[in-house]
DNA sequence: ACATTATGTACGTTATATTGTACAGATGAA
DNA sequence: TTCATCTGTACAATATAACGTACATAATGT
């Protein structure tokens, strides 16, 4: 998930020893107290957004050249890694493999719901969309009070900004992939 | 200046109403207090950097789309409205037109030295530059141990990551413009 | 009309961001 | 070495961000 103060806890620091400056140097330039400073690049405080400004200024850096984290041209996922959520007493898993991140306009998931497994979701944000393939077993979604039965290799794509629900309709275990697309 | 908080504010206010969210909503998809989320719509409160990220991906929207506000095509600044910083016993005045701002690579600033007048500076950050051009009166600039004596009209580039003073070496009031770069 | 729900704000409490001072280790000069 | 300065951290005090509850008002239905 990388925590966003300990983003900006290493870049903070980046930028002030590229600059060759030491902790007092910055609180000077920046009106923000030395301990403070000193404090948000080791990640022991996540500072308000007044005190970023007057980071940012002092220094005369841009806002995101603190808050951006380059991202790696590859990066692996491995399914060891992923912390599921549990719905339905365990029985519908959701493993997020992409989640939101900043600029990116979509998440990744897959999805194991075993036998009788059963989820209703609320509408998410207006613009919403789902796009979902079934990799194994049988899937059942219902939205706009209409179902919709899947087998395995088949897909669906619905407006997820209302109610919708999903049902393991088969007598296996169910898995899919799912892709929800915020708008801008 | 426009305060930072009151930008998040104005933007924050805006993207929840066209999502036609309540507050309580917000505070469901993020995780942050209802109460919270009104305090910042306010400006009554400058958040953490960690309750922007959870505002952030709670919403699906991108961490500059809280923080910038749109830039006008056109900007306007009259001298009445520049707060002055004053040195030397007021014989030394800058006039900030245009001071650092996220992205912009550099400062625009108009100085007025009485006669007499003086200042010594420390070093800028490293590989700073000042483009100074003289618009009335007499001016000497000194910097690396060198003095550079200018008449109205001359102009000096110059290093500023480096102890550098001005004088008016002249019998009348000093006017200049001053542009200040900082390296990216 | 009334009741009911929904929405945003006021208030008191807790958690924590922010500050100033004091301290320990490192660095450097003589 | 010794003294001095510089750098970053530990600590205690204060300011304020963040929360939960309760309240006022608006909106909605019956």
């Amino acid at each position: 998930m990388e925590e966003i103060n300990l983003i900006i806890a290493k870049n903070l620091k980046t930028i002030r020893e590229s600059k060759k400056l030491s902790l007092e140097k910055v609180a000077e330039l920046t009106g923000v107290s030395k301990t403070m400073i000193g404090q948000i690049e080791r990640g022991e405080s996540s500072p308000t957004i007044t005190t970023i400004w007057k980071i940012a200024n002092g220094l005369k850096i841009s806002f995101t050249s603190l808050i951006n984290h380059p991202q790696p041209d590859t990066k692996v996922v491995l399914r060891n890694e992923i912390q599921p959520l549990f719905e339905d007493n365990g029985k519908y898993r959701v493993y997020p493999h992409f989640p939101f991140e900043n600029d990116r306009r979509f998440e990744v998931y897959s999805v194991e719901i075993e036998k009788g497994g059963y989820l209703s979701s609320d509408p998410h944000v207006e613009g919403a969309e789902e796009y979902i393939t079934v990799f194994e077993g049988e899937l059942t979604v219902r939205v706009n009070n209409i179902e919709h039965t899947l087998q395995s290799g088949d897909s669906i794509k619905f407006k997820a900004d209302r109610p919708h629900s999903y049902h393991n309709s088969g007598d296996t275990l169910t898995r899919l992939s799912m892709v929800i697309y915020y708008p801008a």
